[in-house]
DNA sequence: GATGAATGAGACTTCATTCAT
DNA sequence: GATGAATGAAGTCTCATTCAT
């Protein structure tokens, strides 16, 4: 009979805590067992190494955003700046509680050069991010500008998470999806690139 | 005279170098000491300390974007226009050929919550950024509309140095550029807050 | 359970030897480990730096003499002199056995201007070793003088410790413990205070 | 034309209170330059090593106290008394001006084992105390019995001076001193062996 | 499944020593 | 004679990882 101290789901939550806060390299294996109330020899009945781990805390998370955040762009029975106000909503909420694209951001930066491996799984949640986005905007722009307006969106927001955590306020990033969605009304008048019709 | 093999200045921009493309925690003694064509004890001889040596360089960086790039915003001389694209210019070379402000987000990022002291030279180094564009653009904007234009402006070239590095193309941040001049030259009808007049 | 190489009290003994002959600067984690068949770095699993290694040597030390050596001065079936032998016994065994106050001393020289942490075990050694040989004169001394012998005693005995170890030659200490049970038995004549009565 | 910052002599001395406060392996050459002013690869103009300058210390140490203070032992001009009284407050000075025979003790505990080298100044010390010490009491006792008392004599202070050291409190050594003096008026009633007839 | 002990590579750092100037 | 730069060995400590129990 085992005694079951933990599971998958949990220490991919705690280690992703860590990860976010700390870095993928200064967290170490004992950070995220003490999180878990395990030894960090523990951790590798589930995993079988921090890369590992750290790799599916980015696959977790994409498929997280994909399913239940991202996915709400593709719903029919919302107005563009319904769905827009939504998936900033889980966003902001996302962010704040800790948990979020944040992390694809900091992991991004600390590790696209040094751990390879990372890369597909960060790449691919950037793509369904900017691709939500860009189907709700063609709403309103042609593809497009749509594409380049949901990438200076996503670029906005992620600026914006930066610019939060150096001067620990939070207001930059409501800023930011006001700034968005204000400009999203505007139409495509504020962009470099003509609109739909 | 002995053997001089480097100099401050030169440890300096070879660890810049290094710990803009690996990171803090991943970037060693011996790798800067390698690039240096020292050996990683010899550092000290410099540097009292890995976080000393850090912390020199992000204030060099600094100093560096203060007193030749921000300060064009000042200029007399020059239209608004002008300077912003000056400004651009000197962002986009720096980032390219690889020694710039992709450090001072990236080491945020990594270390914003496990080495405090890394914190002082990268706000002031934000901090110079802001006002440098909210001077320039309280020309067409009031000051508090300039200074959220500004920090929006940050935040934009920040998340495109970001998705540059993701995607491995440079055109993001050009385009984040293009869109922020034209954002300026249309004025404040694109921004929350009112113009000036 | 896992390979069990050494525990804490294995560590400490061997430990114990190495300081007291190679002193606290010069032994090495390397050399403990080898002693106990253990890596450096393993050690670190029992104690969390050398310094605190020390500390608990120095306090299982003490702890050893406080309950198992000076204890006996306070046992009311045995004469003075019968107490004085005993200690004596149970010091020089200890000191040639290499396990002993010998460390205690060499410790407190080599490190008294530089470990301000070691102070405190090294000091309340010390104090329970003069409190137990004043405990023991008082027999035929007035307290104050008693004290004064039990210093003197102390001082004596470390004193010739130290002969014993340039000069190779274990006489030292056995001679300066006869010296003292000789200026005991003859009382309180040849101290500078007077006599008890 | 040579800048002269230091000479042997002023090297010898500042080495000889950094290696009696902080040991001989926690002082390094640094720490020595730094005391007189120069760099630490400039004692090697002086000193091959620090082992031969530690050597050199120790036999200046004892040099000095052979010609300058075991000498008044065998002064036909004054009582042993006196004699006694001289040496002791040219000991005590040097002690606690901290330039002395504290050096000697210190660092036999610490290299005894580990630096075999220093084994012949520091005995030969020890010997000319002794010897010196021995030379005034066989004015009163046999030459065995005033050997004995010598060596009592110089454990005596050693030890004093330990418990000084533990304590920060020099009177320990005054009392060595008058104690030791006491002893040798009462004659050789206190001492295990007999007096000289 | 979980543990605690152990490993070994490698990190940062120190330091005696050398040497061209 | 003195310097400052450099060296290389070694020291303390960390950490991902393994494994018998």
């Amino acid at each position: 009979m085992p005694i079951r101290k933990a599971d998958k789901g949990e220490i991919i939550k705690e280690a992703l805590k860590l990860f976010r806060v700390q870095g993928y390299h200064k967290t170490t294996m004992a950070d995220i067992g003490q999180a878990c109330g395990l030894l960090k020899g523990s951790i590798y009945h589930y995993f079988s190494s921090k890369e590992v781990l750290m790799r599916e805390v980015l696959e977790v998370l994409r498929d997280y955003y994909r399913d239940r955040v991202f996915i709400y762009a593709y719903d029919a029975d919302m107005t563009a700046e319904e769905k827009l106000r939504l998936l900033g909503e889980k966003s902001v909420d996302v962010f704040i509680n800790g948990e979020g694209a944040c992390l694809m951001a900091n992991i991004a930066m600390e590790t696209n050069d040094v751990v390879p491996e990372f890369r597909a799984p960060i790449k691919s949640f950037f793509d369904a991010w900017i691709d939500a986005l860009q189907h709700i905007y063609t709403e309103k722009y042609s593809k497009e500008a749509a594409r380049i307006f949901a990438q200076e969106s996503v670029a906005a927001i992620e600026g914006a998470a930066m610019l939060m955590r150096i001067y620990n306020d939070r207001s930059y990033l409501d800023k930011a999806h006001q700034m968005i969605l204000e400009k999203f009304k505007l139409g495509a008048k504020t962009t470099l690139l003509t609109t739909k019709a």
